[in-house]
DNA sequence: CGCTGAGTTCTGGTTTCTGGAACGCAATTC
DNA sequence: GAATTGCGTTCCAGAAACCAGAACTCAGCG
């Protein structure tokens, strides 16, 4: 392991992290390194154009050139590039916001996201993580994993915020969210999520298709005609990345 | 400099920017670096989480850790954070295609879009640059840079794609453009964009808002409304950032 | 069955990194 | 205005970690 190319991350990470400019003492405290090490840590990155130095007071900025990496990375991804424009297609046809995310470990992963073009509460952003168990689109995809059972303990055991899990109950809300297709979450500020699966080979879930709304405008026929769009959308994305 | 971070994170930089997989010999050719060192350092990154090996050819992908990063980062964007909602607005009221950049040295870098939800050619993605010169978000910038005709000139001779440009003609325009408070320009596949600067203190542009749809969209009464929409919605985004 | 090309492992030499200490500079305190 | 404190920077010798090259394994191929 090359220890320090592993340093030199956790200083981008730390200052990508952090919501504002750090100074090299703290990033060193924080890390547990001396200051004269992460002092041309920083410099190194800086020299790379990750990291720039405000301009009065010395501190330590991560610049967006991560970001831009970032951006091609997820441009090249696969279930992203297939389902950009069904999304599109969701939030033409109902105006409410649509998210697209993928499971990884225990965790959902917000892929991409349109906004809606009406009043708005609140959104968790693109690029964040919640436990897969807690959201409709995390519950969508673990309907059908193999072992939903080992995931959800291993939830249990591992996150902190997910102690109070009552794995039996999810296990039943799973077995109906498998046979129904879809799945719904109430979310704080009364907000209803709907998710659908998009099944690849094997019938696994490559990622999940959400719609979210506040519970005030999804009643009787605008939730039945919701789970509709969300169900049909989800599946035409299947058959497109199948295609691939 | 610490080098070794400087490899590794070019070994990074090299994957993200590669459309597809790599295998390790290819990496090691492209950097001029031996292969077990280049073993070494795609073992570190993946121990990190930032690359992983497809499954059965063991070639090297990044991973979207990377991408998450940039998430975190760019979420904390100020210029971003101020004029999302603003986008939102714009996009709301006139359907069309709409884009926040930053200029960044001579290029303009794409910090936020959102698309428009009818039929739609081309559009650059979020998180590429273009060569500001050639763009209405960068001409609309520059008319407000304090020597325009010094970073035209670095454009002329550092850019490649720019040799062929003319500077006289540029800076008239850049002065039209200062005057009448937006730029435009007319890209490939007949799109028109129009643009207007986000003033910050001193009356630098801080960012640009900008409006692209087809020539067939923008004509008479939709033109002189679009161009309204954008210049009252740079003005209010300003009016914020000014606050903060 | 040997050849080729790719990836991985091993090793000794040495580059390069590390941590502590010392220094310079501001801001703060007395 | 002198002393103190805190921070960033520089320096250096010791040591750890990295590097290149060679050896090895493995799979595919003729």
């Amino acid at each position: 392991m090359d220890t320090t190319v592993a340093k030199g991350f956790s200083v981008l990470e730390l200052l990508a992290r952090s919501v504002g400019p750090l100074r090299l003492s703290a990033v060193a405290d924080q890390l547990g390194l001396a200051k004269s090490n992460t002092h041309r840590l920083l410099m190194t990155l800086t020299d790379l154009g990750y990291v720039t130095q405000e301009a009065e007071t010395g501190r330590y900025i991560a610049t967006l050139k991560t970001w831009e990496l970032g951006a091609a990375i997820i441009a090249e991804h696969p279930a992203k590039r297939a389902a950009a424009p069904y999304l599109q297609d969701l939030h033409r046809l109902t105006s409410e916001t649509v998210n697209l995310t993928v499971l990884d470990g225990l965790e959902v992963l917000y892929l991409d996201k349109i906004l809606t073009t009406r009043p708005l509460r609140v959104s968790t952003q693109v690029g964040t993580r919640l436990v897969a168990a807690f959201t409709a689109a995390g519950k969508s995809i673990l309907a059908h994993e193999k072992d939903p059972a080992i995931l959800l303990a291993q939830t249990k055991a591992t996150i902190e915020r997910a102690a109070d899990l009552d794995i039996a109950a999810i296990l039943t809300e799973l077995e109906a969210v498998r046979l129904r297709g879809y799945a719904t979450n109430e979310g704080p500020n009364q907000i209803l999520t709907i998710a659908a699966p998009i099944l690849g080979r094997n019938d696994r879930a490559a990622a999940a298709l959400s719609l979210s709304a506040p519970t005030e405008r999804l009643n009787g026929k605008a939730l039945a005609q919701a789970i509709e769009a969300v169900l049909s959308t989800s599946a035409r994305i299947a058959e497109t990345v199948g295609r691939i």
